[in-house]
DNA sequence: CAGTATCCCATGAGATACTG
DNA sequence: CAGTATCTCATGGGATACTG
């Protein structure tokens, strides 16, 4: 993601990082649930390919956004939380899912 | 926007209403200035051009996320600002724009 | 189960010129 | 000054099949 010298505004920025057609999607279950694994998650959003559903996921993973925890074995077990830093954000996505659900 | 019964995610309907190129630069100099002629807000982004910025406050109106006011007179003089709503979502926005900044 | 590899397409956004 | 009209192109995301 590039960032110009125009485009230093943490609004920007955050909004860049949270935006993405299934990030608030995501984030939605995990601040609801902690800690997901990946099927699961997939389950809750029956209309993204894994494919997508895994661009996103890494994505966020690159950004401190979220944390994948792999348990060893077979079959593979892999889950997915928020990042510490990412909780602080709870009470503005608070506001938000509010306004949007208004909208 | 369409807004299939997967996605009825307040978040989500959100983010998308605010993300887009060059909204959420548009946001914070509204939020900073409160009523600013086109011509201003244009200069102020040196990188865009006329029309997609054009579009991105077009659709701002459309979602009621801003106003357009229109003073009579030659040369036209077109003057935008935050919708009431809109300006529910400062705490929100503040929030973000601080995490942004730090990522 | 979790993840990759391909191929395909719609859409957002850039450049530029023009108009009332 | 504010806004439209064209044309062009990159990229985000969809479908599908395959692998360790």
């Amino acid at each position: 993601m590039k960032y110009t010298e125009f485009e230093q505004c943490g609004l920007k920025r955050s909004l860049d990082l949270l935006s993405g057609k299934w990030k608030p999607l995501i984030l939605h279950h995990l601040f609801h649930e902690k800690e997901i694994r990946f099927i699961e998650l997939w389950r809750k959003m029956p209309k993204v390919s894994k494919k997508v559903l895994l661009e996103q996921l890494h994505q966020m993973q690159e950004h401190h956004i979220i944390e994948r925890i792999e348990k060893n074995g077979f079959p593979p077990q892999v889950y997915y939380r928020l990042h510490r830093d990412t909780k602080e954000l709870g009470p503005a996505l608070q506001i938000l899912d509010r306004w949007g659900s208004s909208k």
